[in-house]
DNA sequence: TGTACATCAGTGAACGCGCGTTCACTGATGTAC
DNA sequence: TGTACATCAGTGAACGCGCGTTCACTGATGTAC
């Protein structure tokens, strides 16, 4: 690699890229090596869950000094908080994409879609799915920038119940009417679902929760001994989701 | 307790008592020790998390040298082992208690008091929630023991179930017939709540999953910006839960 | 177009730290006769 | 009841390790004139 050949100290193959001779400006370099080490780190977390992410070991897998790393993240927590911001927006857009692929007048079928859509990358990425859903690590706090990204995937979910609302296809059964402006954010929630009663907020809550609830339980083992196929399982929890917020 | 006054070099601290200057047995003060070490490794689980528990810290803290702690337990694992199988238990007494309390007949109210004492557990010890249902330390394969400890809690809730299917006070809704013998494991599960119809399993499950579901987003910060009071919210989940399950 | 200067990615050494585990030992407690 | 011996909780030193972060530096890349 990297042959060298003579005369020349050059950039070519500083690039880390195939292209011919491309000396990337110093801005497409960082940019570059940011991902690069996010590459690395991601992986490493994959292998061996967050807790053992050290960034001594990202810069060896790159080759460079440990310090290095500091010119691109100031510390571990801000790497980590890149991590998880890079992993709830990659979820977000998996169950994006998986629930763009049903027609729009299906909403039990894009339900289904947006369902598996999160287990199947869940399953592909359990220790990334655990650093955004499982134990937070202590005295890390999640800074706003990912917040807004993890509310990708209950964009679609909220999305969905009130498409199905307008058409208004099905109707769900009565649910009890409660005033759930006791307890829930009910002027943040509107707007996400417009055409969804307020009395239905508490059942859509129940449906997110179990979702992740399962898959959690899931990839940490607690329906060891109860379930013997996880698919199927799953398939029928989001089957009895929809029933209970009233889809088609 | 057990005064035996004189003679007796013997057994009258053997009662684990707190007797002026008893001097314990080798077998009494090994029990004491063990315990005051898990006590203090629970404490600082308690402060810092799974993660940041380190045998040496333990030992600083009970005043002795690091080694000391191998003859008590053989690896950090071993210690581990130990505080989940005590959580588990704490956690399944806890409910059992709450459950208690509750007239036999009045299966709603004994659902509703095993959930809250699951929450309530959950908020006064979350690092020891956090081991129980957070994300698994990497590496780490809990022994039988703990699964076995780990069911405390589902069989309060089967057996909810079950006394109120045979209470016939009231019948779930149909459930919609599927063969959970596909995905299930039915002949483990039958027997923890006779009288339940397996096609009422999943609905089961999804109260089951629900709960932890709902403790876990509390505690790992997922319902920020949504719900506004937990402990109201936590209720309205309870009882749409008890719903779906058909409870009277 | 060429030169002088500023920027900044990456280096290498160091600081100060904590960790789990092993091992040969001491001395008090327990047991067999 | 007294003595000899075995058990075993706790000691202290050591092994070998990895970690996050700082700092003064070099040398190539980019910019202003």
């Amino acid at each position: 690699m990297s042959p060298e050949t003579f005369g020349a100290p050059l950039s070519s193959w500083q690039t880390g890229d195939v292209s011919p001779a491309a000396a990337k400006s110093r801005a497409q370099q960082r940019v570059a090596q940011s991902a690069a080490i996010k590459e690395v780190a991601r992986r490493l977390i994959a292998d061996k869950g967050v807790t053992n992410l050290s960034l001594r070991e990202v810069s060896r897998e790159l080759g460079m000094v440990s310090s290095a790393l500091y010119r691109y993240f100031a510390t571990r927590d801000e790497l980590l908080t890149a991590l998880i911001y890079d992993a709830y927006n990659e979820l977000g857009a998996a169950v994006e994409r998986a629930e763009a692929r049903v027609a729009r007048g299906d909403t039990r079928g894009r339900w289904r879609a947006a369902c598996l859509g999160v287990r199947r990358w869940a399953r592909a990425n359990p220790h990334e799915y655990s650093l955004l859903y499982g134990t937070p690590v202590p005295g890390y706090v999640a800074p706003s920038v990912t917040v807004v990204a993890a509310t990708r995937v209950t964009t679609v979910l909220a999305r969905i119940l009130s498409d199905d609302a307008a058409q208004r296809r099905a109707r769900p059964s009565r649910a009890p009417t409660r005033d759930v402006r006791d307890f829930l954010q009910v002027d943040a929630l509107a707007p996400t679902m417009p055409g969804v009663e307020p009395a239905q907020y508490v059942r859509a809550l129940i449906a997110w929760t179990t979702v992740f609830g399962a898959v959690s339980f899931e990839l940490f083992g607690h329906y060891v001994g109860t379930v013997t196929n996880y698919s199927r399982m799953f398939d029928a929890v989001v089957d009895e989701l929809a029933d209970l917020v009233g889809l088609a």
